[in-house]
DNA sequence: CTAGTTGCAAACATTTTGCCACTAG
DNA sequence: CTAGTGGCAAAATGTTTGCAACTAG
């Protein structure tokens, strides 16, 4: 399931897209990097990779790739900033370490199948997505 | 674990704190509706009942709130804004209508206990608290 | 009387828009 | 050539701060 920066290039350039420099950079920098990225994190690491564009391409692109599918947006609790990561990642969820401020990635064996099933149960609710963010002490900090 | 208006305010009042218009008003706009709640929403509410107050002072009162743990902040996904609820509510999750976009609140049998247990024998990671969003298509909206 | 509270104006951080120039295919 | 892309300046949105005036207890 997780795409690879080619894959997802020519995938939107069999749409029409272009291959552009913006855009090889930004792809790039999703695919090498698990972790959800703020807008700000991503120019910074273009920055770093002399790659720097406009503030405004920049929010532009991700834009465009958010509405095309290629990444999510996240948006975690206290936090102001939108973040983005790779929509083809396997589902998971993330744990937030309140001491160093990391975040991992966690995946459920079965997820949340049996609470969804149960709230369609009891309010007739059905879901179709969700979000779900754990805070705590991650194992470095713990010791 | 429900409080009303009047046990916060007693409970403020006992810490020095002054029981004001704006902070009686807020209060009980807050132990009168159980959805989470925007600035906005909140004054509007205000100006309704013949209560406005300057957005300054209303960011200010909620920020007092939340400092004294009276309320949370909740941060729905692709909202872009912040809300609030009671905090002495009973431990609870969202369900977020992507039709008629209402809210509904939903008590979970025994949570997240089991995830989380899981997430300390295979993370390492303590987990202190949650928050999880599900969105899907509610009762109403389903006929 | 005085710490707590309020309002105004202005600042702030993040993201979005308008407009026009540019370029990949 | 032309739809798609890029940059600049400015707007918009939601929230916060500085400061001086006001008020509950």
């Amino acid at each position: 399931m997780k795409k690879s920066s080619e894959e997802i290039l020519s995938s939107l350039a069999s749409q029409g897209f272009r291959m552009t420099r913006l855009r090889k950079a930004i792809i790039g920098v999703f695919t090498g990097n698990g972790l959800p990225m703020s807008a700000e994190e991503l120019m910074d690491i273009l920055r770093a990779g002399n790659t720097a564009f406009n503030r405004t391409t920049v929010y532009r692109e991700i834009g465009f790739l958010k509405a095309r599918g290629v990444i999510n947006e996240i948006q975690f609790l206290h936090e102001r900033v939108k973040r983005y990561e790779l929509a083809s990642l396997e589902h998971h969820h993330h744990l937030v370490c309140l001491r160093c401020k990391r975040v991992e990635d966690i995946v459920l064996e079965n997820d949340l199948a049996d609470q969804e099933r149960s709230i369609l149960d009891s309010k007739g609710f059905h879901v179709t997505n969700h979000m779900l963010e754990f805070h705590g002490i991650c194992r470095g900090c713990n010791r």
